[in-house]
DNA sequence: TATTTAACTTTACACTGTTAACTAACCAAA
DNA sequence: TTTGGTTAGTTAACAGTGTAAAGTTAAATA
């Protein structure tokens, strides 16, 4: 029975599709512009056949979420290659601001806007894209723990106060909060800031 | 002429009443769900008077921000009796926690959203009240440094930083990200990772 | 060939922010 | 006292939003 086959794949690739061009237009308006209205025109559908494949925005946003993870992941992953765990952990640090800077719409979307945490537990479902890069960097911390570092400091609140910095620094600037530093360009005080944390970090 | 006093007042008191209803519906509902319909409806004017004392939505929820920072600046400003800089450091980041988490709506607004930074950049104004409350933390750093704390470090950069840790760790659990620690309480979480912060503060 | 099912559209509802045009009250000058 | 202008507020309207219900059409099955 190859035609229920076929049928299945022009579903899949519909829903692909919705789901590509949310991305797209997220990325070139950010989510704010992007409405089921916005995609259906794009790819000439009716706004309704949207929600036959997604039961509602949140849910939409939700998969693009986690589309925005994967590449997040691969990402972090870069760093994986590092021997020395201190290091590794300073790059995973710059990997982490370099994605959130160059993708600072994805970045909202997972960390910020409330849309995809909606549909997480709506599903009951467990944030799973969220906790496999969570992951990378609890083995780093963990690593760094075996060398002798962050002694007696419990490893997963020591992740989460790291995340917890690199996150505030990334959201100051995604946010628009460093217009506040007047004279000082706001990049460049993310990467002084980094280099400050750093240096807390090594400290024995 | 006091007709003309009155009529600035009567004024300046339904202005104050929008204010007012603005926030209030902000606690009560969060940032979404109130809207100049809502408001409009509640202190029984049309929704088009509204535009005749803000220009528009971003305005308005910009001058309710600058309520919420009054409010914020007073809760730190608590900490400065402390004499002892480090233990006032400290004490700076528990209040800023505590407002965080009893007022996330307001958080929100303060340092998430963009409406009321749209205005700030709109009437090319200075970010004053932000400003303010920096400065408690900026000078609390700078106190630290002259008792020899944090040698060599630039203070701007190192304000930024702390600053960066707590505003982390504040919206990760305002904007419902620590469900990724399944089995973990995350306001307790909250507080395990300030005290891990703050020991990472004290290492000479 | 008749009936059911799947995929999609049309229509509609209840919202949103915001603009333009209108109205009614008041105040000052002729 | 009447006229004209200003002020404060309202009504109507536009263009947009997410989404539910009902209707349509073509293909698959009995």
């Amino acid at each position: 029975m190859g035609i229920e086959e076929r049928k299945k794949r022009e579903k899949e690739h519909l829903k692909q599709l919705i789901l590509d061009t949310a991305l797209k237009q997220f990325i070139a308006n950010g989510f704010e512009k992007t409405s089921m209205r916005s995609i259906s025109k794009e790819i000439e559908y009716s706004p309704t056949t949207i929600y036959l494949y997604f039961k509602n925005k949140d849910e939409l946003f939700f998969e693009v979420s986690q589309q925005c993870f994967y590449k997040f992941f691969q990402v972090l992953s870069q760093a994986t290659e590092i021997e020395h765990p201190m290091e590794r952990l300073k790059e995973l640090g710059r990997y982490y601001i370099k994605f959130a800077l160059e993708n600072p719409e994805f970045y909202k979307l997972m960390f910020i806007l409330q849309a995809p945490m909606v549909a997480v537990k709506e599903r009951h479902e467990r944030w799973i894209t969220g906790q496999k890069s969570h992951q990378i960097l609890l083995d780093c911390v963990r690593d760094c723990q075996a060398l002798g570092y962050f002694p007696e400091e419990d490893s997963t609140h020591l992740t989460l106060t790291i995340w917890s910095y690199v996150h505030g620094i990334v959201t100051m600037k995604t946010c628009d909060r460093l217009q506040m530093y007047e004279d000082h360009d706001p990049v460049e005080l993310v990467h002084e800031s980094l280099e400050v944390f750093n240096r807390m970090l090594e400290r024995p």
